[in-house]
DNA sequence: CTGAAAGCGCTTACAG
DNA sequence: CTGAAAGCGCTTACAG
């Protein structure tokens, strides 16, 4: 309940609208005026109100962006269901969102759907950044036009952004590692790694977080091997089928990335899954059946959720107050196992 | 973006204070013009809008009252700490809040504490109730005068409310549970089952759970004993000691309630603690203490700060639209191990 | 450079 | 029972 403008106005003798121009860095006001304004502002704790605020840009409401590369990919339908109830919320306040999605990691496509969203208007984005250079240029762009940028899921290594909104990809290594640490209990976990890409920045830090956390328990923890699937189900297969196969003292896997079910397939045909621990990311329907189905032990969740809808809402209170939130939103490393999945991620934003 | 008030007047061609009677039912209009009024709103798919109502809702600001025994318990720091971050959320519209804290459990005390909020003028309360037909009965009148309840943390068997706020508790024992079944591998887990109280409705959920889940696992779960421990570290104590002298085989410790320092205390001193597994409930700085230093091997947390903010913000919106929410809002069961404790839960609400 | 007015969608006295 | 007006806090053309 602080001042308003109109009790600045009163108490500086000029009007609303001057009052307005001074606070709000707008033109056509002299030096000592803004001066007299914002010194009375001061002193009296002006702090705008949202609910006025509101109300007023609804002549020219904000429009969002979102870009993904969610289409056949499970995860982020979360991710979508917390967009969805964002926008639901901020449709009173006259928002309004457009989303564009594609199918695998092209970046080339992905400039040309942002630069769709830009010929669209919209006043900011929130996207899954493939990292490469285009991308990169394309958010100074954007930055220099005003255009505030969130990176969602993924980090990029260059590029201006407000705020990059995921999870703690070293953490949830760690948090994987803490599980098989806790698992081992008089033998070692004797582990397979199976990463993504050693190009993408948030598979090197799960593992790296895996690491060191094996380093820190060696006793515990012994990695055999860390290979890389490409985030694809037959290579998936094949690697695990060769380890398997190369180390029978094998009974913990990790995985960092994708190539779930390829992982899944091979373990299962070995018969060797009551000896074997995998433990892999996310909490989409095929990893709830294998946690069900006892073949993974845990799984490390990330709130999609909670991304998709703090993407919104932040771009939304940035376009309203211009606040420069912090430069990370993280979400919680969760350990699910059979008997805690399927809770409503969407209950909790 | 739907249609306005104003719109609506004019197309029945009736003034916006005759179409705010129609719509929020309030007196002083013909039933022929309201049945008008509300036919082309329903045709027109009106909806209040949140900016317009929260603006006009200053004059006479929403106070909310919250009660809780919090005094001296570490659990409720991240629920005040949620109830914090809401009440900052909200001032913009108004809103105030008044918190009544108590030590310890005691009807009488808290019927009093809920009447100073009443005297107060509130709109709306939250409170974590005890289980009591005087608090019941309290939460009636309450209800009857129109100011909605809601419980939180625990639910209550009696009394009107608006909503239970708070963890699934049954799905949090089965959670332990299904942690000991995991770890199990091989051996079985000879568990001892600390609860608090069997007065206690939340007490008895989780230890229904966890032997649900021993029961559908018998060669991972076996249940040595239950013992009730009131909440009090020296019973605790007393108990653990007995219970770890009378069952060498004893390897797997559940606490479903409190006393976790005393139990803890009582396994370090057997020379136990390496052969021992201690699961407890959510996490407290002294929990996390006793995570890093292996003495407890997991707790389950429920979200203590999402309570807190949600409790806040579902009256708010209660009192600005009138919907009902649903009857329960449960947040999640999470496992915590030594790597994934000490994650704000503030940043999610 | 500055002010006066109108408007965003709603509610609330006050007249009649 | 109904209407006209003012107001919540802010922004936005439009005059001057």
């Amino acid at each position: 309940m602080s001042i308003s403008i109109k009790e600045i106005a009163e108490i500086v003798g000029v009007s609303r609208g001057t009052v307005d121009r001074a606070l709000n860095n707008r033109p056509g006001i002299s030096a000592e005026v803004k001066a007299k304004v914002l010194k009375v502002a001061k002193d009296h704790g002006y702090r705008f109100n949202r609910a006025g605020r509101m109300l007023s840009i609804r002549k020219a409401p904000p429009k969002i962006g979102i870009q993904m590369p969610s289409i056949g990919n499970d995860f982020f339908l979360d991710v979508l269901a917390g967009i969805d109830k964002a926008v639901d919320e901020l449709a009173d306040f006259g928002v309004t969102v457009s989303i564009k999605q594609m199918k695998g990691f092209d970046p080339a496509k992905q400039v040309s759907q942002i630069r769709q969203l830009i010929d669209e208007g919209i006043n900011g984005l929130a996207f899954v950044p493939i990292d490469d250079p285009m991308t990169s240029k394309l958010m100074d762009e954007l930055s220099e036009k005003g255009v505030p940028v969130i990176v969602l899921n993924s980090d990029i290594s260059e590029g201006q952004r407000l705020c990059y909104i995921g999870t703690d990809y070293t953490l949830s290594g760690r948090t994987a590692a803490g599980f098989f640490r806790v698992l081992a209990k008089g033998r070692a976990m004797q582990t397979l790694v199976v990463t993504g890409s050693h190009l993408v920045l948030g598979h090197n830090q799960r593992t790296d977080g895996f690491v060191q956390v094996a380093q820190e328990h060696p006793e515990q923890i012994h990695i055999l091997e860390v290979v890389e699937n490409l985030d694809d189900e037959q290579i998936s297969y094949d690697l695990t089928k060769e380890a398997l196969k190369q180390f029978p003292q094998l009974n913990a896997i990790y995985l960092a990335a994708g190539g779930v079910a390829g992982t899944c397939k091979a373990v299962e045909e070995s018969g060797r899954d009551e000896s074997i621990e995998i433990v892999c990311n996310d909490v989409t329907p095929a990893v709830i059946d294998y946690l069900k189905s006892g073949t993974i032990t845990a799984t490390i969740g990330q709130q999609p959720f909670a991304q998709g809808y703090q993407a919104v809402q932040m771009l939304f209170n940035f376009l309203l107050d211009g606040n420069r939130p912090d430069d990370q939103w993280l979400t919680r490393s969760e350990i699910v196992i059979a008997e805690n999945a399927g809770q409503a991620d969407s209950e909790n934003r």
